[in-house]
DNA sequence: ACGCGACTTGGGCGATCGCCTAAACCGAGT
DNA sequence: ACTCGGTTTAGGCGATCGCCCAAGTCGCGT
């Protein structure tokens, strides 16, 4: 077989495994048998564990920033602009679940922080600058900083927490429908905000109630 | 020294090691260490590993449940008491930091999922017969689970993305000063799908936009 | 004083971990 | 035909894992 080959082959058991169980609930072996590879080959092409992980992230970070960068811009409004990106990170999700997963993860044990925020650097600082052109004045960078937070974490929660929604609501949340639905909603909200900074702008006041 | 500190003391060191390093990266070992504790102790209280993790997080969801119930129906109107609950769960969080990452990394794992729908049931339940009586045909079942994640997922984000925020803001998002920032911005978007929803019962019909 | 049950201790069992070594394999260049 | 570098293999090293065992310690009722 192809070296090619094999690295993709051990890749791909690394994401399911990473994904399902965990970094540190997988083993090297595990990946071997998953991926029908001898364990030794693991060390050989990918040095080590950890590296395992490093590769697949940054991968997976290049993919997604691609996608949002290209699905800006494409429509004249900025409010089509922002659903358009906000659609290609759920689909983005949703196609690749085991990202979501593994990014949890490594957030909350502090691990390879420095490689996801220089993974969501790009998209973050495209953000930060629509608003500083689009609204000068009418939101402060903290309140920014909230607002990202807030639409990021409306997004991200529906997947991470898309077993625990399963059994709340009975319902699939991975569904086509439901996926849409929930694109609908995230659209629909990221509207209402719209609504106030348009509002908060015309007055030229800051502060809702 | 008698067996309830001891108890307490495995306790504190397995949710200080889980919390930060996560239930797989912890071994027993590390708990007894951390607690002073001989490490057969350990399984002598608590039995196994596992069940360690288990006691951890009945406990956390007792006392939240505790805390949101109170915080709940302490003053008159209903937006003022989902801000009171909101307000309570972002104090909850930053306090028990630990609390968050644990759920965070066994959600993204599959793993004690239903002990923590379990844990989220009585709020949960609580949140849709507020809507269910105060909204009766404005919003629907799964709209309001839409809602519901949604707004959850604004708070707990927040918490679980600490690390990565303060990397990217140069603030550190645990002070009192940005706590009270966080719980303003959850205010505001809280408030502004009330407005929505109001408006909504208000001319009797459905859909933004 | 003594026995008993609860608690604590050091030590170690078998299993598994990440990673490495030495040898074999294999296709392309000469 | 034969080297040679890249790739693959079986096997194993030392460390660490969860958990258990037998002995020891302690406080308390009698």
């Amino acid at each position: 077989m192809q070296p090619d080959r094999t690295k993709a082959r051990i890749l791909a058991a690394t994401d399911a495994l990473f994904g399902e169980r965990g970094f540190d609930a997988t083993s090297t072996r595990d990946i071997a048998e998953r991926s029908g590879v001898n364990k030794a080959l693991i060390h050989y092409h990918f040095h080590a564990k950890e590296d395992l992980l490093g590769v697949l992230l940054d991968g997976y970070y290049e993919r997604l920033t691609v996608k949002l960068l290209t699905a800006f811009g494409q429509r004249p409004t900025l409010v089509e602009q922002v659903e358009d990106v906000l659609d290609a990170y759920a689909d983005f999700l949703a196609q690749n679940r085991t990202f979501c997963s593994i990014v949890q993860r490594e957030v909350a044990s502090g691990r390879h922080v420095d490689r996801i925020v220089q993974g969501t650097l790009p998209v973050f600082q495209l953000a930060t600058t629509w608003f500083a052109e689009l609204t000068p004045n009418a939101v402060t960078a903290q309140e920014l900083l909230h607002v990202l937070t807030s639409v990021y974490g409306m997004v991200v929660t529906y997947f991470t927490y898309g077993r625990v929604l399963h059994q709340l609501s009975g319902v699939d949340p991975f569904t086509d429908e439901a996926l849409e639905a929930r694109k609908l909603h995230v659209r629909r909200m990221v509207r209402l905000l719209f609504v106030e900074l348009e509002s908060r702008m015309s007055t030229d006041a800051g502060a809702l109630s």
